[in-house]
DNA sequence: CCTACCGATCGGTAGG
DNA sequence: CCTACCGATCGGTAGG
């Protein structure tokens, strides 16, 4: 108890400190990307100044590897991944669309961080590379489901729809976002998905 | 004619050296971005200064708008775009791909270009926007044509698989990119359109 | 968490 | 085209 009479909860402020870091980190990149964000913006933006920050997160790299773990754990929260590959997947996936339109921002450092870490070198390279093998494999798992169940179209290659698939999601987002909303990707989505199956999704 | 015999060519030289320039930036933008490529790269790589770069490109801006045009006027030739849209115009849509996947650098500078140009405030982004409605214009056109002689699936939506043939493109490219090529861009995009089509493409 | 600082790098300009 | 410079900004550190 300090003499003001506030309980400071030990690690409990600097932990929603952290998070606030996080979170401001995030809408920086989402206008700037990665290597064009600079720790004195996020800094200024949460109220404290660029030493500060370092304070909690020691490099620039290190605040990244944070902003990408807790999208991580967001999306596996939200979306359950822990749904076993088939057809209640892919409607998590359209969801998850539906959920992305709602929340560009998101879109956006997806977007922004996935083509910058196209690099080789970039700190993020390996997430990603690992993220969209992931992804991959999910969705190639799903269409075998259905494909075993006859419910997938005659002639559709689960391997390549199921990379069609990710890559679809991908484009439709950077063209959504470069202009301005105004294509409807979720009709796309679900137009692809449609035309994929002999069983509508829903 | 100079006193070493060499003849200069009026402005030849001078034309060259731009020339030089712009292939050279092309090479930086792919393994850096624009904002992380510095004009100081470009012209070391060149064999001059920086501020004789700006001699020739008085912005770090105009370099990025004479790279972007020249990749223009370069697709028009190599594809010769003037091709109306229909049968033969997706066939050139895999004949670039190929091209593409047998040169990776320039997928690369398109693919980061275009990210970071998802900023509203990014140079490139009218550039970019401008290029997007015209392929999906050119794929829906051409998908129209199509589906007047019959040769599209039934229940396939010009609109729609238009818009995902393009996406699809861009988002192959960032996967393929992304793991080093072990990806079969052109086989999945060779997939998507057998199966688009009643009558097969070549 | 802050002040104060470091070395490095940036785009651009002056003046030739 | 170059030398020499400018003001601004960057990530990171020392020391408290």
């Amino acid at each position: 108890m300090r003499h003001d009479g506030h309980v400071t909860g030990g690690y409990l402020k600097g932990r929603i400190r952290r998070e606030d870091i996080i979170t401001t980190a995030v809408a920086v990149y989402a206008e700037a990307g990665y290597h064009g964000s600079s720790l004195r913006e996020i800094a200024r933006r949460v109220g404290i100044t660029h030493a500060g920050l370092l304070y909690y997160f020691p490099t620039k790299e290190s605040l990244l590897a944070a902003v990408l773990e807790r999208r991580d754990a967001q999306d596996t929260e939200r979306e359950r991944l822990a749904v076993p590959p088939g057809r209640e997947a892919l409607a998590h996936l359209v969801a998850l669309a539906e959920y992305n339109v709602r929340h560009p921002g998101i879109v956006d450092v997806y977007a922004r961080l996935a083509a910058e870490a196209v690099a080789a070198d970039h700190p993020a390279h390996d997430y990603f590379e690992r993220h969209y093998r992931m992804a991959r494999d999910y969705a190639v798992a799903s269409l075998r489901v259905l494909a075993e169940r006859q419910e997938l179209r005659p002639g559709v290659d689960p391997e390549l729809a199921g990379l069609n698939l990710v890559a679809l999601m991908d484009g439709l987002q950077v063209q959504w976002l470069s202009n301005g909303g105004a294509v409807d990707l979720v009709g796309a989505l679900r137009f692809y998905l449609r035309d994929l199956l002999t069983v509508p999704l829903d």
